[in-house]
DNA sequence: GACAGCATAATCGTATACGATCTGGGAATG
DNA sequence: CATTCCCAGATCGTATACGATTATGCTGTC
C-alpha cells in the first residue's frame, strides 16, 4: 500500500482520496491515514483542502538528500559488513541477480531491485532508525532516478559496483566497501545534480 | 498539539484517542491522523487493535540514536554557520537567554530551550530534511534525557558550552564549533548511556 | 472575441455511528 | 483456595454522511 509512493508515482501527481479508497476497497479514512504517514516523512505534503501531493525537489534538496545519505549509509554500512551472517549475504546476492532478468514492468529500471540490495545490506547492522532514515532519503530522489534512469536505458553499469561491493562484504573488507559506496553515491549524486539542474533551466525557459 | 509528546510524555503510555479528542473539542479522527504522523516518524507505535503508545527505547536504540545525531548534526553545523545572518545569531542567543531564567513548568529541564537554541543555528543551514531527522532524533532520545536531567537538577553545567557554541558561531570559527558540538553530543550521549544501562540491569532484577 | 461573475460538480476534512477486539472482574467449578 | 469461563465495560478501527472549500464550465456583458 505504502509501496505505491516508493518512486513509482512523479511529481507533481495528486493523491486523490476517494479514488485510492475505492480502487483499495476501503473507505477515505485508512486511506489518509496512510497519506498521513507518507507526508509525515515528506514524501507526500498535504495542501489545506487541496489534498496530498508528491512534491518537486530541487536541486538543492537532492543535493542535501545525497549528502546526508552519504553521511549515514557508511554507519550502516561499517556496522553492518562485520555482523553480515551467510543468510544475510545470499539475500543481499539474491536482490542482485533478480536485477537484471526480471525488470518487472512497474519497476523497469530496476530501481527497487537496486534499493532491495543495499537495505538487505543494511539490515544487518541492527540500526532501524538508521535504516528508516536512508529508506526516506531514497525514497524522495527515486522519482527522479527513476526519471533518468528510465530514459538513460537502465542502470546497468552500476551492477559493476555492486557486485564489488557484495565482494568487500564478503570478504569483510570494510575500508574497500566505504569506497565502494562512496564512489556509488558520488555518481548517482551528480547524475542526478545535472539531471536536475538541467531541468530546472528548462523550466526557467517557460515556467 | 504534536508538541505535547516533545519529551514530555514518559515511554509507556497509551495515546487513548477518545480522551485527546474530548480534551481539544475535536473527534478522533483529526487525533489518529496525528498520532498517525507521529508513528510514522517512530515516536509513537501502534499496536493493532490496542492503539499507539510511546514507544521504550534500549541503550542500543538510544546509542545507535547519538551515534547518527553526530554524523548528520556536524553536516548542519557547517553549512549554518556561513549563513548564519544577525537575526539567525539573535535567535539562538534569545533562546539561550529564555533557559535559565522562566524554565517553564511544563520544561523544568530546559530541555525544549536547548533544542530551540540548537535549531535556531541549524535552521540557517536551510536544509530541512537534515533538520526534521535530528528533529526526530532529538524527540525521541527527550523522554530519557528528560527523566534523568530532572532528577540530576538541571543541566547548567551545559550552558557553558552553549556559550561557548554560539562564540564560535559568532566568529565563523567552524573548526571550533564542531569540536564544541562534538564534545557536548559525547557527554549527552554517555550520560544517557550510562542512565539506560543502569536502567535496564535493575529492569532485568524484577521485571 | 475576451473577460468577469456565477452556478454546478468535484474534492476535502471531520463529526457521528457502529461492529470488532481487548481488558478486567466476578461467578462457577474442581 | 486456585483456576477457568464468561460477560460487561472500555477502546479501537473504519464506513457513512455532511458541511466547507475549491475547481470547472457556462453565461452575459463589454
Amino acid at each position: 500500500m505504502d509501496r505505491m509512493l516508493r518512486g513509482a508515482l512523479a511529481p507533481g501527481t495528486w493523491m486523490r482520496q476517494d479514488e485510492l479508497a475505492s480502487s483499495m476497497g476501503v473507505s477515505k479514512i485508512p486511506v489518509r491515514e496512510a497519506l498521513q504517514r507518507l507526508a509525515a516523512l515528506g514524501l507526500l505534503r498535504f495542501e489545506p483542502n487541496r489534498g496530498a501531493v508528491i512534491p518537486a525537489l530541487t536541486a538543492a534538496e537532492a543535493d542535501e538528500n545525497f549528502t546526508l545519505r552519504r553521511v549515514v549509509e557508511p554507519e550502516l554500512l561499517r556496522r553492518a559488513i562485520p555482523k553480515m551472517s551467510i543468510v544475510d549475504l545470499a539475500g543481499a546476492e539474491l536482490a542482485l541477480n533478480a536485477d537484471p532478468g526480471a525488470s518487472s514492468d512497474i519497476d523497469p529500471s530496476g530501481l527497487e531491485a537496486n534499493w532491495r540490495f543495499h537495505r538487505a545490506i543494511y539490515v544487518a547492522s541492527g540500526w532501524e532508525r538508521g535504516l528508516a532514515v536512508v529508506e526516506i532519503l531514497h525514497a524522495s530522489v527515486a522519482p527522479y532516478v527513476r526519471l533518468y534512469t528510465d530514459s538513460l536505458g537502465g542502470a546497468s553499469d552500476s551492477d559493476d559496483e555492486h557486485l564489488a561491493l557484495l565482494a568487500a562484504c564478503r570478504s569483510g573488507d570494510v575500508a574497500c566497501a566505504l569506497d565502494l559506496l562512496d564512489t556509488h553515491l558520488d555518481q548517482a549524486a551528480t547524475a542526478l545534480q545535472v539531471f536536475l539542474t538541467d531541468r530546472e533551466v528548462r523550466e526557467d525557459g517557460q515556467p
